[in-house]
DNA sequence: TTCTATGGTGACAGAATTTGGCACCATTGC
DNA sequence: GCAATGGTGCCAAATTCTGTCACCATAGAA
């Protein structure tokens, strides 16, 4: 019997009886004692919760809380994550950032399709580059909470963007643009939007806008942004 | 590469892009061209629907509908998570970090609570400041793997560590400390610790830290630890 | 047509992993 | 003290996995 098939044995055995013993489940999926113990501990570091109690009249229980699972994350969240953990690689901190890739690829996995293809999107509008030593970061600020959320509908419905600015001058500006690309100037952020009233493309700090709203009932077409040399595509690990 | 992780990561692969080719999968998770064409025929006996089309043009595609999975996180995947997050918005140069939060709390939900109360207490050793830019970065290196766990049974049972240390110079010591906080000066960690024997806080960087081991039958009280100004406890979701 | 890019299969030796057995430890209830 | 229980380290043997190579089939491009 091949482990993967084992494991499954053993999670539905304890999932009807509540509860069961090592010489048991041995016995029952025909491998040792020794191979069932190896396959708790597999399961365990797979995420299931298995308390166990030595001694007489003791035995395996997993956790009833472990098997309620379907966590609804939206998009937004998905992607937020999914930043945090990149940046945190980025930053050198390997032996954590394993980890939370492995637990990124389970949320992953357990994310609805349409879901999955939605994040794609959202992450195929995202550049990096490297900031020029000239701009000023002094005066950086925080990004609007509610950026993420409007950006998403934004960007996957493809509507019109509409948000106060707030340029280097301090002078503020509504503005009305056609949201096309996410560019990471570490360790600024800009939004690079078509602007149709001055048929260009701008870029936007990200942390000077405020007030953001998708304009409900606009479309536009994805325009091809102009990037400098050396802005790429983002590039996540694998795993 | 082990089986398993590969076909997590060839399922992660067609379901974000959508479609590739055996040679493009094997590329990317360090396999043969061979080996992956078996991860797919394994896949599809495990229930993925994975079409394919040979000839020039060609490659393969999932079936988005086929096959929705269910996960859970392990508690190590969870505080990796909690800690990327939690140190990108102390560090502030992230936007997003409150949508991060608000995902992360969703799945803290599916864990059961004393490990929820564990993961907390570990995160209330946590605190976060700003590196002096005199600090010399270039010789950085990976933290041991085996730190984390060290860790997590020395700050929660509260016993004394002992590992090796590299001080700047080179030079190594053995130390048995008393673990009281970490400290995070991005990029740089620290384990901020009561030296027994000095009678004084000291940090150590944690890329300098190797064979870390708790010492059975020890304990101490927690101090109050002096910290810098601008040093804070990382600030954590409302849950 | 011919060439190239693609998926797919069979066989086999060598590499890697898994397994079982054993000794042993810790805890608990009888 | 004893028996039942979970848990760990070690090692040789069994098993599985992997890469390589040769080869086939198909579809589009040149």
């Amino acid at each position: 019997m091949k482990p993967r098939l084992r494991h499954d044995v053993i999670v539905r055995r304890l999932r009807r009886n509540g509860t069961s013993t090592v010489a048991a489940l041995a016995e029952e999926v025909g491998a040792s004692r020794r191979t069932v113990l190896r396959d708790i501990s597999v399961l365990r570091d797979e995420g299931f919760v298995i308390h166990s109690e030595p001694g007489r009249g003791g035995g395996l229980q997993l956790d009833p809380q472990s098997l309620q699972t379907t966590t609804r994350l939206s998009v937004a969240e998905v992607f937020a994550l999914l930043i945090s953990v990149a940046s945190m690689r980025a930053a050198g901190n390997l032996p954590f950032s394993d980890l939370a890739d492995a637990g990124l690829a389970k949320i992953e996995k357990a994310l609805p399709s349409d879901k999955v293809r939605d994040l794609r999107r959202f992450l195929d509008c995202l550049y990096v580059g490297q900031l020029s030593p000239q701009v000023d970061i002094s005066d950086m600020g925080t990004m609007d909470p509610a950026l993420l959320p409007a950006f998403e509908t934004a960007f996957l419905q493809r509507q019109h963007l509409r948000f106060q600015y707030r340029d280097a001058k301090g002078s503020v500006t509504i503005r009305t643009v056609e949201p096309q690309a996410m560019l990471i100037l570490p360790p600024l952020w800009y939004l690079v939007a078509w602007d149709p009233i001055r048929k260009d493309f701008r870029h936007f700090r990200m942390d000077r806008i405020s007030r953001p709203e998708y304009v409900q009932d606009t479309t536009f077409r994805r325009r091809h942004v102009p990037f400098e040399d050396n802005v790429r595509p983002i590039q996540l690990s694998p795993f």
